[in-house]
DNA sequence: TTGAAAGCGTTACCAC
DNA sequence: GTGGTAACGCTTTCAA
């Protein structure tokens, strides 16, 4: 037998065409495509051998343009250039690729108007959830996508307002208040803590967590060595820099995240100081870089799969319908992970 | 929070409703929205106001279906967590996201049986085009999604063969050659190579370019200083901890990739070798760790942003056929960055 | 310059 | 258990 190269002319192969071959109806072949109502096995067999030797594959488009459905959940980030948010995709995609959904992906960049335009598409292309992480959804967003049907989780919204979506969290402040009590009580000296930009949405939660576990062993918190920094190797390096120049020499030094620390294991370098030994040092995030630091680094894990996983699970039951009642926020843990740096 | 399931009184408004309220037949509406053909400045006015009043809203589902064009674009990777797919897929989306394209990501795990299954379903699903990136697309997908009308790019596939469709690729090979060359005449004693898996398709071309520089130079490849380690720290960890328990001094450690490189450093160290003072390193990719390594890491950049763009306009030529003619192959330059390290 | 109407390929409703 | 057929909402001929 040749088989004959596709013509690009050839028309596809349509449930129509399989019809015709098996000598049923269109209905028919579409109910053993889907199961969506009782077949007679002979028929069904009949169906199944057309779709077989015509080489049928059901078009995707006819299919969703018919049921209002794309099968499609856009994942919807700042920045995916940024090291989690790869892994939150992945997660997401692990559970949700299976069930045969697309994912796609849109990139905010950070900016206000790209949110609203990337609203506007999702609706506009009808995908059926969206799972919006790093960044609170705005109120008139989250209205929008609901109204037009679109279901959405928001990851790691990083505010305190009770919103009236689902969310998926990790509970920064627990995971760090644990962490600052352990490590803390292994150094007697001075404990400083540099943490994220002001205004960035986790920054008050990791700062929050830190106060309540000095708090939790009777230590005060200096204001002198509360330092604030970009998230970045040179935030982290100029933060302490900063600190050791004014004459201060903390023991133990907190940071809100594993290249502010990196960055602070830099700057203590420089000033002559040995990490652990002179200074210890502590992150948040537990990146690849964090693992190959010397020395390596004490930090968080705050397993990005798993929040992606979480959020596609609830993801899917909003759009399957067998959730439809309010809001829940669901609260994942961060778990510290101990090295060699404090 | 409650889904609104679509309210089947409040229908979206269509083209019909727009036709009809502003007096006009749909192929009025459709042309004035697609701008497919003249229309009077008068009549357009009045769609235009009508479409505005009612909020109209093309239906990309309904759409797509007539044009059998998803106005999707693919970008299938082994693995999207390893930091340079995410850039390669921003680079993309830089350039495909303004005209229209959605960017449906899509994982192969490194897995053939994956790899097939994604065929299946961008032809299914009438992506329009697909960047497939990371490894080679093989021969009977790359045929199977011709066929189906899916343009494709494949980036960085790896291999020598000549490939019938279009790829973008990095002239790994001049890039290490290069690096090879500026470095090891800094340094007169013993240089090593430490490579990348045997088996990964980059290795070979990066290892040819480490001995093609040394040779420019005129220098020797000492065999007992060749080793190959898998692209992680531990990787090059153990590859340089076996080499200097072996007796062996290079003066100079050149590796496959940043990874191996930082963690030979810390082999360094762990031997009492200070990092340039006793021994240099080089590495490959640029990943953020090297800038924060300490010392910082002499590397190369090899520009993944520019190598999603790049793709992304081959795939445009061919999706909007303003290019159908034979395979095309752009090489994109990579550049050595000095630091420290060596 | 505009309109009428025929699809695109499914699914889902209503009969039988 | 099965078949006929009307949508889904748009684009695109073909006529006027």
């Amino acid at each position: 037998m040749v088989t004959a190269p596709r013509d690009p002319f050839d028309r596809r192969v349509t449930v129509r065409d399989v019809a015709a071959h098996a000598g049923v109806s269109q209905a028919t072949v579409s109910q053993v495509l889907n199961s969506s109502r009782p077949v007679s096995e002979a028929t069904r067999a009949r169906v199944t051998a057309s779709i077989e030797e015509l080489g049928f594959r059901p078009n995707h488009l006819a299919r969703a343009l018919r049921q209002q459905k794309s099968h499609t959940v856009a994942i919807v980030v700042p920045n995916i250039t940024h090291v989690t948010y790869p892994m939150v995709a992945r997660g997401a995609g692990e559970i949700l690729g299976p069930l045969g959904y697309q994912v796609a992906l849109y990139d905010t960049n950070g900016l206000r108007a790209t949110e609203k335009q990337i609203v506007r598409t999702l609706t506009d292309r009808m995908v059926d959830g969206a799972i919006v992480f790093g960044y609170p959804l705005a109120p008139g967003d989250a209205r929008a996508l609901q109204e037009s049907g679109v279901a959405i989780v928001n990851g790691n919204p990083g505010t305190e307002a009770l919103l009236r979506w689902d969310t998926v969290e990790v509970d920064e402040m627990s995971a760090m208040r644990d962490l600052t009590r352990t490590v803390t009580a292994r150094y007697a000296g001075q404990i400083a803590y540099i943490g994220g930009p002001v205004d960035h949405n986790t920054a008050p939660r990791r700062e929050a967590g830190f106060r309540a576990g000095m708090q939790d062993l009777g230590r005060a918190c200096d204001a002198g060595l509360m330092a604030s920094a970009p998230y970045t190797w040179a935030g982290g390096r100029n933060a302490l820099a900063a600190i050791l120049e004014n004459g201060m020499r903390p023991r133990l030094v907190v940071c809100a995240n594993d290249m502010i620390a990196i960055g602070a294991m830099a700057a203590a370098r420089e000033h002559g100081l040995d990490v652990p030994g002179d200074v210890a040092v502590t992150g948040y995030d537990n990146i690849d870089a964090a693992e190959m630091a010397v020395p390596p680094l004490t930090t968080i894990e705050p397993f990005p799969f798993e929040q992606g996983r979480a959020a596609a699970r609830l993801l899917l039951e909003r759009m399957t319908d067998s959730y439809a009642g309010t809001a829940r926020h669901l609260t994942l843990a961060a778990e510290p992970v101990d090295r060699a740096s404090a």
